[in-house]
RNA sequence: GUGGAUGUAGCUCAGUAGGUUAGAGCACCAGAUUGUGGUUCUGGGGGUCGCCGGUUCGAGGCCGGUCUUCCACCCCA
């Protein structure tokens, strides 16, 4: 037999117990609240026909995209002038399917397609993981999780508001309180762009300025120039980017500078409305900060755009969304706008790992671990567990009859903090000896007192 | 997709200008302790030095390719 070395694909992981519990408490803590805040599960295919995922993010996303070869001969429908042609007109003839790129557009097409089943406004959560073939880098991968939260069908600007509440009650639940929410409008952007004197070019532009805080304002004004804006324009978006203040000064401010512009004013207005809404509906401090610096990528989004970033974590954001009016058009039913919110749990993972935010997790690992002493004794073992689980007992047995010096090991090495040994003395006086490993002291009486003394021990 | 760095035992790492049977700590297994874990002591197993090829009398160390991981770009959760 050729063995093979074991590996995984580059940008994918393992998740051991010990970390899927601490994954499990985030996802839970996420589905809860969505749940709260009237969000409904959905899940759909890990793959979509790959007219489904194409064309919605970009260029780049497209190359980010991972495609599946059709079954059996691909090849049967390919001649050499399809292969002459280059990848990009092959591709369709040997691919028909990718893996979901991320959630939002598979829930549009699930909205499109089921349209006359669905209430609107329709408010689903999804937690699945996508796929993107990108470099892996530090909280980056290539199989990971999304939390996508979104509400189909309504213009109101409350589901907005409704966002920033959900976003701030689970991070507040992590213990993750050192994040800013970063919110902007796209017509803010599209009206910076017309005041500047290009308003043809609000992709490029949105581009640079989204590395603004990054790069510095040095290397964005040379790579706008580089993309022939005039310093005349760079100058002046500088002059709007500068402004700075309370969420309400730089609205204001903004206003006076893109008062000329009609998107610019009316992105301004929803941003206001926004912030009204949110000050009645989030508890506590709501941490959003205007910033009309903040561009996102996504091709699809029209209205606000929001990103969530920890303070003084270099893992880029952990979450990001925002509002798309026209997503379900391409599957045919326009005039449907919506907005929506995704987490990125790895990312959340990492950052709560890095701040050791995670609690204790003692309710995963068993209660007593009940020892078989040798062949004689294991039917005794049987009942006893059976017994402890009828009480309530989060109880294991180990299952080969091995040295009790094995077993105990074993306790301990799992952190099991009873054992329970049951040789032919316990059996011949009907008792159970109860070790607890904390303190090493071990007594023998019977089952119900045996349940009272590991409960007592517990609730301690 | 582009560029840079990296890869030695399960883990963290040594390994001097290429020169015998490649080392340490931790982890693991066994015994001291035949009804008892954590400490201690003693002993033991485990490496085709990422993979493929080349140079050389000889390669863990040099060269080429390839893969992984990390970093930067790109982009993003």
């Amino acid at each position: 037999m050729v063995t093979q070395k074991p590996a995984i694909p580059k940008g994918t992981r393992d998740f051991g117990p010990a970390i899927m519990v601490r994954r499990n408490y985030i996802l839970e803590t996420i589905k809860k609240t969505y749940q709260q805040f009237g969000y409904l599960p959905l899940e759909t295919p890990a793959l979509e026909n790959i007219s489904v995922l194409t064309g919605n993010y970009g260029d780049e996303g497209d190359q980010l995209l991972f495609k599946i070869l059709n079954s059996g001969d691909f090849l049967s429908k390919v001649d050499k002038a399809d292969i002459d042609q280059g990848y990009k007109k092959l591709l369709p003839k040997i691919s028909n399917k990718g893996l979901k790129y991320d959630l939002t557009v598979p829930f549009a097409r699930f909205v499109a397609m089921n349209r006359h089943e669905i209430n609107f406004p329709f408010k689903r959560y999804q937690i699945q993981p996508v796929w993107r073939a990108d470099n892996p880098q530090m909280g980056r991968y290539r199989e990971f999780y999304q939390c996508d939260a979104d509400v189909i069908g309504s213009e109101s600007l409350i589901c907005e508001a409704e966002i920033i509440s959900l976003i701030n009650q689970i991070l507040n639940q992590l213990g993750i309180h050192d994040f800013i929410l970063k919110m902007n409008h796209r017509s803010i952007l599209a009206g910076i762009s017309e005041e500047i004197g290009a308003p043809d070019k609000v992709a490029v532009l949105c581009v640079a300025i989204d590395k603004l805080e990054k790069i510095g304002q040095e290397k964005v004004s040379r790579e706008l120039e580089a993309k022939g804006f005039t310093p005349n324009s760079i100058t002046r978006l500088f002059e709007i980017l500068e402004v700075s203040g309370t969420n309400q000064e730089i609205l204001s401010k903004l206003s006076q500078l893109l008062k000329k512009s009609t998107p610019g004013t009316e992105g301004l207005k929803a941003i206001q409305q926004i912030f009204a809404y949110a000050d009645n509906l989030v508890i506590g401090d709501h941490r959003v900060q205007f910033d009309p610096s903040l561009a996102r990528g996504l091709s699809y989004y029209t209205g606000a755009i929001f990103e969530v970033q920890v303070n003084n974590q270099e893992i880029g954001s952990i979450g990001g969304g925002g509002r798309y009016d026209d997503l379900t058009s391409i599957f045919g039913l326009p005039g449907v706008s919506g907005v929506g919110f995704s987490f990125g749990v790895d990312r959340v993972y990492d950052v709560m790992e890095k701040l050791q935010l995670f609690p204790e997790f003692q309710n995963t690992q068993s209660q007593v671990l009940v020892t078989i002493f040798d062949d004689t004794t294991v039917i005794h073992a049987l009942q006893i567990v059976r017994e402890l689980r009828k009480q309530g007992l989060t109880v294991e047995i180990f299952p080969d009859t091995v040295k009790l010096k094995k077993q105990l090991n074993h306790a301990h090495k799992k952190s099991i903090p009873f054992v329970i040994i049951l040789g032919p003395d316990e059996i011949a006086n009907n008792q159970l000896t109860l070790k607890n490993m904390a303190t090493g002291h071990q007594t023998s009486q019977d089952l119900n007192t045996t349940v009272n003394l590991i409960n007592s021990t517990q609730s301690k």
